[in-house]
DNA sequence: TTGAAAGCGCTAACAC
DNA sequence: GTGTTAGCGCTTTCAA
């Protein structure tokens, strides 16, 4: 492929015939210049197909007005929420906004970390709250300010709005004991952070209640409705029909409940089922899966405007703050 | 904020008392360096956290090792599997991906596409073959390689990998009608050009068996299992218990399938139920869910494997290439 | 093996 | 209202 050099604002200069300075006025200041000789430059502009090089901008004005936002991984619907809470701001508020994966490992949160820092992105949004020491030194002496959502950080940075993930999955756990469920199991992906978080509620309150808090499994698999219903086989096959699922994430929660149709099984009378989030399809599947409801969407919007905020020099009041969940009592548990 | 300034490669050659040159060589060029001073270098790189800035790497260097991909929303499954696809080769080749949204429309892919190439990305993936003449225009004189995938192109750039739609639609209606289905709905969201073909290759079927195609239902809402079940209800509402519904998506056609167990219809007797795509979903729902796959990472994969080589000055091999897909018959239909 | 100088494209400070 | 100049941080000749 040869490339084409790409049109210049010196290139747009020439062919009206002014300096490129005062094409630079006409396209960001556009108060300070004649008319005519404006209306002139935007014609060229067009024509030409000129688009400013970013690289050279940012260069000099040492601000891109682009935020990033990490998530684990774009096949995890929880992360759809947030980044169209995250979105409208930036949309709103005229910053680009750069979405990446970290693919569920400190270290690929660390390469793209690095990877935006040397893009000079003017701050970053966090899905984690558990990074490597390179990444914490790198978002420390970038001078560009943090925010970390979810989950409550023990050391946060900037902003920090998240969740308490182990109060959450407490209350929905003991929702099952009080409904009279005694043989509760707890299953899991490999444990994250969240998933350690809500493995303890679930266990504390298991203990509290005298229940036996040892059952539970885990996949190695990514979430999805085929990795549900295999757990949820292998929940029957070691245990034989317990009372009650609890699935750290809905896909999972969701896929054990169509296992059960397939094997005949009552969701919500033989056995009960529930995950966590509150997906869209949480509410729409049949039975409707009971479930904890995060303000997903909300913290992003609000760790999205705080960013703009303390980059344009604004204050933020509470930037350290934990959201409230909310527990979903549907047809399934 | 008070923005702390980024430690810069004057910063490190000062600490180390070197020319700037020299700290760039050591970085980007150790041969040419003594061993000694090379490890001081970089020790002083870790020390003084020092992360290359990118705006003026590719000033300078005239590209920036990124790709860019655009796709219509990050809440719809179907593209995470051209996600997943994309970043697989964009990581093994050392390129950086950049993933953005067009919110389904040709105006915000126009605003997208400008802003990728202000960042000097060295290659775009578009999954769209609509787009606004500004947006052909500012990609053809941008000197960069495109690809299309998803759907052929009339008007292909570089590389264009898809699937023909309209056959694929047909090809499942027509099982259907094989199957004795007579009254048969087309469902669908807000038509952009893959439902047209869709709907197109329906009606042909249908008008084909000499049944009437004028059944056919749209909801504004997005893709979701939610909007999949208002659509089946009223579906029913309008034309009572028809034989089978073809919805343009998986997760329009899952909500469908949840309403009907709502409602005590026996999905693949009672009513037929279709959607489109193969997500990861379609199989382990119940009734596991009739579809058509389409080889969407393969797609990406080879999207970007093309582009790479174009960036690099290999050449492409049968760049405009039409894709099968593969008629998935389940228990739904 | 290392240093000096030039320049990538752009904008802001300073002339006129 | 418009032009001149300098410099953002980096890499790449060219010289030493």
């Amino acid at each position: 492929m040869i490339k084409k050099k790409r049109t210049t604002i010196s290139d747009v200069a020439d062919y009206v015939g002014v300096h490129k300075t005062t094409v630079s006025r006409a396209l960001n200041n556009p108060g300070r210049i004649s008319k005519e000789l404006s209306v002139k430059i935007k014609n060229a502009v067009i024509e030409l197909n000129y688009i400013p090089n970013q690289a050279a901008r940012s260069l000099h004005l040492d601000y891109s007005n682009t935020i990033a936002l990490l998530i684990p991984s774009f096949v995890n619907m929880v992360f759809d929420d947030v980044i169209t809470g995250v979105k409208s701001v930036t949309d709103k508020h005229g910053y680009a906004l750069m979405v990446g994966t970290s693919t569920y490992s400190e270290l690929g949160e660390e390469t793209i970390v690095e990877s935006y820092i040397q893009q000079s992105v003017d701050g970053i949004i966090l899905t984690s709250t558990r990074h490597t020491e390179r990444t914490i030194n790198m978002l420390n002496s970038a001078g560009l300010p943090v925010a970390e959502i979810m989950n409550m950080s023990d050391a946060p940075f900037d902003i920090n709005y998240g969740v308490d993930q182990e109060a959450a999955a407490a209350d929905i756990t003991r929702y099952l004991v009080d409904k009279g469920h005694r043989r509760i199991v707890f299953c899991s992906l490999l444990l994250d952070s969240r998933a350690t978080l809500r493995k303890k509620g679930c266990q504390r309150v298991l203990k509290e209640a005298g229940l036996d808090a040892s059952m539970s499994l885990y996949s190695k698999a990514q979430a999805s409705f085929q990795t549900g219903a295999e757990l949820l086989a292998q929940v029957l096959q070691t245990w034989g029909l317990v009372d009650a699922v609890f699935f750290v994430s809905d896909e999972l929660a969701a896929g054990a409940v169509m296992e059960c149709h397939r094997r005949g099984l009552n969701v919500g009378k033989e056995i009960s089922i529930c995950g966590f989030n509150d997906l869209e399809m949480a509410k729409s599947i049949y039975p409707s899966l009971s479930t904890v409801a995060t303000p997903r969407k909300e913290m992003g919007e609000l760790a999205a405007k705080g960013l703009v905020d303390l980059i344009e020099g604004t204050e933020v009041i509470d930037p350290i703050r934990t959201f409230p969940y909310e527990l979903k009592a549907r047809d399934s548990a």
